[in-house]
RNA sequence: GCCAAUGUAGCUCAGUGGUAGAGCAACGGUUUCGUAAACCGUCGGUCGUCGGUUCAAUCCCGACCAUUGGCUCCA
């Protein structure tokens, strides 16, 4: 969002720094190991920062070559020399002003002085270490850097490396500052563990949502005629999608929700009231124009015309009575014309609504007002598409008369939003610009609202216990007082109300969460649950969010037993966020080996020969399955039975069904399960009621 | 949006300044085979789009579009 500014980083202390892993310091020294090899090769170079992060190493750097890819077996031989010759850190410590001194010489950052260029980030970075604190060099060889350590003993420690990729960054993040070469690189012990690294990487690579997505046909996005981040669920993917709905329309219907349906679009007027305009207008696509023909256009420029004619003609008429009644120390600024129209007309408009204006002057207004309603009227009629469902569900709020019995009032939709990322942050399912919501509005009364928040919680809970997910975190996102009225509502006495409610919630629940601060949504905080796919990827999948904002803004009341109206309050709540998200996330969890209740493709049959008592036997089964909804295909091919099991496996059907003419003549069914092997032959019956069984209970 | 890399058949990928190839898939046929691939044949491409250089461009240059990685974790 366009309010949002860059936030003030926290800044390591040395006893944090002091607390800093082998591998870590491996990968600070390779991150100055680098910045060696740059500056020899580039003597130019000018170096930000370079510190040791998740995967590796980084350093920033400011150059007129761009440094591509290409250059990296450069950059590495540099390196692989500066790592024979076995250089020791040698940690100095110097005065501020020996720094400054350094720093204007050109010497950090460097093998030697560089009269004219200064260093010039190191001069920023001087500026950001506290008084008190000592400031210290780290030399290796030629090479020294203002750092705070602490390195490895010796170049020769940094064992294995490898650059990565090249990206770009704002100095110290701040987009108002330079934009500087961000080379990657990570390093290890040693060779076996960097080669693990990579292998490991590659592993993930085939674990990618968009790999396997692509593999077993599950959505497509066609960025030519639909467009970016607009995926289509292809029928094996809308098979997850409607599960997953299932599971939550039963779900909700148990814990007393109610379902409602809406248009993708609304109003100029609904994002108006809702605030979002203000605050979300860069996250929405564009507005739709419901009107902008050219007839249309003509049409409004003829009115605009008689209304500006009409506008001067009360002026003019006006003018001579009026001029004396107008106080020059309250007038505005004149308008382009030098004249002060308005005031005028104001003045005008007061005579005649007194009955003391002439004739003319009284014909004339009332022409310029019926040409004002006209174009009032004429304003091409603007309408967005949905980013969010709130503003639909609050005015189905209004529908009705509420009355405090009604509360708690949930209402649930499976509802399509749209947003306009920017292109650079698409990604795959998990980062799109169409979103399938599992959104619902709980309204309730204060006095509901710990009940009802604590039970959208256990629903989180009760979710990822039925997906196997264990690892998350829940974020509890609250405001900042700087960004009221910006970033925020300016409710001030609202936000501290209901954050130490959510807080008190969350406490006497004893669910584990984290409190950050400046992160909440403009219209009340929030609590985000956070996963990790397998592959490490971190993402927000589920959301529970307060607003104590929009249900005012859009009037809505419920009658309270004191016969007096009352704002409710309202829970916006996703807890399996949206389709694309968390089916792009299952896939990665289950590396699209989906539990039998999930998986696309649930049952295969099999057949061995094609006389047609066996064809008969398998239809029969076949039949039986999809009568109960079982997603069942069959397979009754003349390929080899290896070549119809390969086919299987690799589309990960979840349970394959091989019937050949001994499994027919016992009544039985030979299982195997993809990626288990073969169960062996049971009786037809058995095997049909567990797979009906395992999909009732949503077995994993 | 910004920086970089990438874009060749439905998929995975070769390849060249002189009109493009493999495997899988698809289609046709032969094969009737008990747990991860039996054989033969056929079809399939404006080499992301547009423009430039050239006798000639998929290849060189430029713009655009899209995808991927990064743009948060400070000397």
């Amino acid at each position: 969002m366009s309010a949002e500014q860059p936030e003030p980083k926290e800044r390591k202390t040395l006893d944090d720094r002091q607390k800093m892993t082998e591998l870590e310091r491996i990968r600070h020294s390779a991150a100055h190991v680098m910045a060696t090899a740059i500056v020899k090769l580039w003597p130019d170079a000018q170096f930000a920062s370079g510190p040791a992060v998740e995967k590796g190493f980084y350093y920033d750097v400011e150059l007129k070559h761009r440094i591509s890819p290409e250059d990296f077996p450069k950059i590495e031989e540099e390196m692989k020399k500066e790592i024979k010759a076995n250089h020791v850190f040698e940690k100095i410590t110097v005065t501020r002003e020996q720094a400054l001194e350094d720093s204007k010489k050109g010497r950090l950052g460097a093998l030697a002085e560089r009269p004219g260029n200064p260093s010039k980030f190191k001069i920023g970075n001087l500026e950001d270490i506290p008084e008190g604190e000592p400031i210290t060099y780290y030399k290796s060889g030629d090479f020294i850097d203002l750092c705070a350590g602490p390195h490895v003993m010796r170049t020769g420690n940094v064992g294995a490396f490898r650059l990565t990729t090249v990206a770009s960054a704002y100095y110290k993040g701040d987009e108002r500052n330079p934009q500087l070469q961000r080379i990657y690189g990570t390093a290890f012990k040693n060779k076996t563990e960097l080669e693990a690294y990579f292998t490991m990487i590659e592993e993930a690579k085939r674990r990618d949502h968009r790999k396997i997505g692509q593999e077993m046909g599950l959505f497509v996005i066609d960025t030519e005629f639909v467009g970016p981040g607009l995926p289509m669920w292809l029928p094996k993917g809308a098979a997850i999608c409607e599960e997953l709905e299932k599971l939550a329309k039963e779900t909700e219907f148990a814990a007393g929700y109610v379902r409602v349906k809406t248009p993708h679009i609304a109003k100029e007027k609904m994002y108006k009231t809702s605030g979002h305009l203000p605050y979300y207008a860069e996250s929405m696509f564009p507005p739709l124009k419901y009107d902008d023909s050219d007839e249309f256009k003509e049409e409004r420029a003829k009115v605009f015309t008689a209304w500006l004619n009409a506008e001067v003609q009360v002026e003019t008429l006006a003018e001579p009575f009026v001029k004396d009644k107008l106080n020059p120390a309250l007038l505005p600024k004149p308008d382009h014309e030098g004249k002060h129209g308005d005031a005028i007309r104001a003045a005008a408009f007061e005579l005649v609504d007194k009955g003391q204006a002439i004739s003319e002057l009284t014909t004339a207004v009332a022409e310029y007002r019926r040409l004002d309603a006209e174009l009032e009227k004429l304003k091409p009629e603007i309408y967005y598409l949905k980013a969010m469902n709130c503003p639909h569900h609050h005015r189905i709020f209004a529908a009705e008369p509420r009355s405090y019995r009604d509360l708690p009032l949930r209402l649930a939709e499976y509802g399509t939003n749209y947003r306009y990322e920017q292109s650079g942050e698409l990604f795959g399912l998990m980062r799109v610009r169409s979103l399938n919501m599992n959104d619902a509005h709980i309204y309730c009364t204060p006095e509901q609202f710990a009940q009802e928040f604590n039970a959208v919680n256990d629903l989180y809970l009760k979710y990822f216990k039925i997906f196997g997910i264990e690892k998350y975190v829940m974020r509890f996102s609250t405001s900042a007082p700087e960004g009221l009225g910006k970033k925020y509502v300016n409710e001030p006495e609202l936000w501290k109300k209901t954050e130490d409610m959510v807080r008190q919630v969350l406490i006497d629940s004893k669910i584990s969460y984290v409190e950050v601060p400046n992160e909440a949504a403009f219209y009340g905080p929030k609590i985000d649950v956070q996963v990790w796919s397998v592959i490490g990827r971190e993402f927000t999948l589920a959301t529970n969010q307060v607003d104590f904002a929009v249900p005012k803004r859009f009037g809505l009341v419920y009658r309270d037993k004191d016969n007096t109206d009352k704002t409710p309050l309202c829970i916006h709540r996703a807890p399996l966020g949206t389709h694309e998200r968390f089916i792009g996330f299952l896939i990665e969890h289950y590396a699209g080996n989906f539990p039998l209740w999930l998986a696309p493709e649930q049952v295969r049959v099999l057949t061995l020969g094609e006389e047609e008592p066996l064809l008969n036997y398998a239809k029969a089964i076949v039949s039986e399955l999809r009568a109960n909804f079982v997603r069942c295909e069959a397979d009754f091919g003349t390929d080899p039975i290896k070549a119809k099991i390969a086919e299987a496996e690799k589309a990960k059907v979840h349970t394959m069904l091989v019937i050949g003419g001994r499994d027919m003549d016992a009544g039985n069914v030979s299982v195997r399960l993809h990626g288990k092997g073969n169960l062996g032959a049971k009786p037809k019956g058995e095997v049909i009621t567990d797979i009906l069984a395992a999909i009732k209970e949503r077995r994993a």
